[in-house]
DNA sequence: GGACTGAATGCTTCCTAAAGCGTTCAACGC
DNA sequence: GCGTTGAACGCTTTAGGAAGCATTCAGTCC
């Protein structure tokens, strides 16, 4: 499964190192852990790290990735399932993705604070996120033209619109705001506006 | 104009607290202006400001409502200009907000932290802050429904849903971003597919 | 010669005392 | 008696030295 952005494949060293990290980013957060605890951890030296990963960021770096590949794979899997319309895949997609950032601030703060710091390191890192998820989108959109459920003239640009129209679900604001149910209602009313626009488009 | 959330009305010794108070703000920043210098400003001992003021975080509050109360009138102007179709009206909306928040952003850096020191300090100003940009909305809605141009069975619910839907270009996320007219031209393209399920709306 | 170490380096973070500043209110002046 | 002051109070911020930690690389080992 390729998927941009994927961090080229380790070796084992490299993997223990991520997956002694990993547990330590997950556990004490980003900040609070060295590299030498980390290094302690795999049974060799700090300065040894450095063969592996050009910096600690860059371990952060891989651990988000996998963190997201597997939100790439949860949400590919949502829209992925066997007879559900165009409009329940999209549907689901977005549920999904909030269900998904919102479980992660609250259930997982250390994962949320690392994703948070790899964003303000990285910013380019969000665009690509953003052009791994609308891959996922397009092929749906794509699905439903074939299909005949939709009429597109740019399924690209209308994937791009979409993200801008449920950017609200996926944003940090969301998190301190109203409550999941209420979240989730609104988006089902957005999504309801959205479908009837490409039911018009469909019909002229 | 009536305007919920507009402070009660000042006697001329807090309007010129609050004057004062203003222009530092505006110059050095919440964080660099002392309550002793806006005293000085003022003719008046420190002591003497909290007789106009419970504290500094109110007399920034009330300077930041000044703000938006004239981001409200300009709202309110753009949509109420002779001659516009409620799209054009709805689509005024937020192109204007659009540019206000930018240029916010980019041209009074020290407005901006204040908002942001404000929404931090008193989370309840966001909300009270859609409150008021949602009348401006509803006043919009309810007009396109009695001249036939929109068929909507909640004009509140829809203006707050058209609120999330277009979250992404009032958004501080939004300042770091693309430029101006690319945000420009996806708002266009949203506003094109909401209308569109206006119109599906409106003939069924 | 390649894999690895661990001390050195220098940048970042932490800690703590001092300074600054928001707020209060007893005292003052008219 | 009311309006105002300005020093006191205590919380917050700052500054500077110490400690911590990411990173480098000369040296060591196999």
């Amino acid at each position: 499964m390729p998927l941009t952005g994927e961090a080229p494949p380790l070796d084992e060293t490299a993997r223990a190192i991520l997956d002694a990290a990993s547990r330590r980013f997950l556990h004490y957060g980003y900040g609070k852990t060295t590299m030498s605890e980390i290094a302690g951890d795999c049974n060799m030296s700090t300065g040894n790290l450095y063969r592996y990963f050009p910096s600690k960021l860059d371990i952060a770096e891989a651990f988000v990735r996998r963190l997201r590949a597997e939100q790439i794979r949860l949400l590919r899997e949502a829209v992925g399932k066997p007879g559900l319309s165009v409009q329940e895949k999209l549907r689901g997609f977005f549920k999904l993705k909030l269900s998904l950032v919102y479980e992660r601030f609250h259930q997982r703060p250390k994962a949320y604070e690392l994703s948070q710091e790899i964003l303000r390191e990285r910013p380019s890192f969000a665009d690509e996120w953003e052009q791994a998820e609308s891959r996922v989108l397009c092929e749906v959109l794509d699905e439903g033209q074939k299909s005949g459920e939709l009429a597109l003239c740019n399924p690209q640009r209308t994937a791009r619109i979409l993200q801008d129209i449920f950017f609200r679900f996926a944003s940090s604001a969301v998190y301190y705001e109203g409550d999941y149910d209420v979240l989730e209602g609104e988006l089902d009313d957005v999504m309801d506006l959205v479908w009837d626009g490409f039911q018009h488009r469909k019909h002229g």
